[in-house]
DNA sequence: CTCTGTTTAGCTAATA
DNA sequence: TATTAGCTAAACAGAG
């Protein structure tokens, strides 16, 4: 072992007062060994895959953290053009039916494991394979206005992945931090018609398909929102040094050790004042509150622009899409903006590869209706049109699509999480 | 007071 | 091997 702190979530399983141990509630899809990772199982082969680390299993005998964590089918490994429906995690359809009834007992999961005559293995508290970044864009792109509060998005995981229903002051921080600390997630303040504490998160419209390229854990790339990008850097620069208090009024030295994390091109006094021109903003005034409220302000022109598309140039729709607050994009307009904008930060996948197939898919993951726009874009990025990239299971399974949007959790009288 | 949001720091693991 | 992405902890401030 290299280290024993391995994200610890699963070595403190002890720790969950409201939930049984190892209820069981994912479903294990044998043909996981297809997939090129020489998988039978989840709860071993996983690791064999993989886990050459040493990261494989804690001192407890289960799959640590990595088992869904580590590099479970990287896309080098796990790429397949005729992938079989999602295993394990992947399979929130069974999740749901184990959960959406009330009923998770270990009892009633296993007699219906039976009655399917599908053989299961399940790890209700397993870590899910999925970054936070990727949990956080599932839930709002599972909602229904593409924007979700802080509160939402905790329930929408702890609903999805019983795994967070413990420790939540653990992984909550970290969505916090990753909601903050990534431009792919913008922050939307609320409207005086919906108050209530905290404003809405919604994706950046820039960011494209983070994940639709297989990279279900790990991005290829971060996505850095170029104008924020420049703000942070105005900011960093000598000429911000003698102020350099950031918007919650805390002092920011420029550390050695961030300098290294988040190494970036230095932005000298010129970029700036072209970054403020274009903006029309005194460069005083140059924030990332400044620059949501550029987005939202976007909204209006969206529209209007809107039927003038068709006869856009490439770069033209581009520039436009880019400008786009999501809370205007319609599905084709997102499906067009992930047109415009994929491979600008992602690298290119193997012909034949379609984004849908990769085993842990955000795709897989959403209902229809979410999927939908992610077809469209599909369509559009290899030219064909695919009835569905998806397999019929994965449609036509009733847990997922638009019971979900029937469930309390997009019902604002629904309340928030209870902590 | 609690929740939300921001930031720094240190670490592991994946990737170029 | 260096760099980068992601996770966790923690401190802090502001809003409701």
């Amino acid at each position: 072992m290299l280290s024993q702190k391995l994200y610890p979530e699963t070595s403190t399983m002890s720790t969950s007062s409201n939930m049984s141990p190892m209820t069981p509630s994912y479903s294990l899809n044998p043909c996981m060994s297809q997939i090129g990772c020489q998988v039978p199982n989840f709860g071993s082969s996983m690791l064999n895959s993989g886990m050459t680390n040493g990261m494989g299993m804690n001192g407890n005998g289960m799959a640590s953290s990595g088992m869904g964590y580590s590099n479970i089918g990287s896309p080098t490994q796990c790429m397949s053009s005729s992938m079989p429906p999602m295993s394990s995690y992947g399979s929130v359809g069974s999740l749901r039916n184990d959960l959406g009834g009330g009923d998770t007992s270990p009892n009633s999961a296993l007699q219906r494991a039976r009655a399917d005559k599908t053989y299961r293995r399940s790890y209700t508290h397993a870590k899910p394979p999925y970054s936070y970044i990727s949990l956080i864009t599932m839930a709002i792109q599972n909602s229904p206005h593409k924007m979700l509060t802080l509160s939402e998005i905790y329930q929408f995981i702890m609903d999805l992945f019983p795994f967070y229903r413990q420790n939540q002051q653990r992984w909550q921080n970290s969505i916090r931090h990753s909601l903050s600390f990534n431009d792919c997630f913008v922050k939307v303040p609320r409207t005086p018609d919906k108050p209530g504490k905290g404003s809405f998160w919604s994706l950046h419209p820039d960011s494209g398909n983070m994940f639709e390229n297989g990279c279900y854990l790990r991005r290829q790339k971060r996505f850095k929102d170029e104008k924020k990008e420049m703000i942070r850097q105005s900011h960093k620069s000598p000429s911000h040094s003698i102020d350099n208090s950031n918007s919650s009024g805390k002092k920011t030295p420029l550390h050695q050790g961030e300098e290294a994390h988040h190494k970036t091109h230095h932005l000298d006094k010129t970029n700036e004042n072209n970054l403020s021109s274009m903006l029309g903003i005194h460069p005083s005034k140059l924030d990332v509150d400044n620059m949501n409220l550029l987005h939202a302000n976007d909204l209006n022109n969206m529209h209007t622009q809107h039927h003038h598309q068709q006869n856009m140039s490439h770069e033209e729709l581009s520039a436009v899409m880019n400008r786009c607050h999501p809370l205007s994009l319609s599905s084709d307009h997102q499906a067009m903006l992930h047109h415009t904008s994929m491979g600008h930060h992602l690298k290119q996948e193997p012909a034949g590869y379609t984004p849908s197939n990769h085993p842990f898919s955000i795709t897989r993951l959403l209902p229809n209706e979410s999927k939908s726009d992610i077809k469209m874009y599909t369509d559009m990025q290899y030219g064909y049109n695919t009835l569905s990239p998806l397999p019929n299971s994965v449609h036509s399974h009733p847990s997922i699509g638009n019971d979900y949007y029937n469930s309390s959790l997009y019902h604002p009288s629904a309340g928030t999480t209870t902590l």
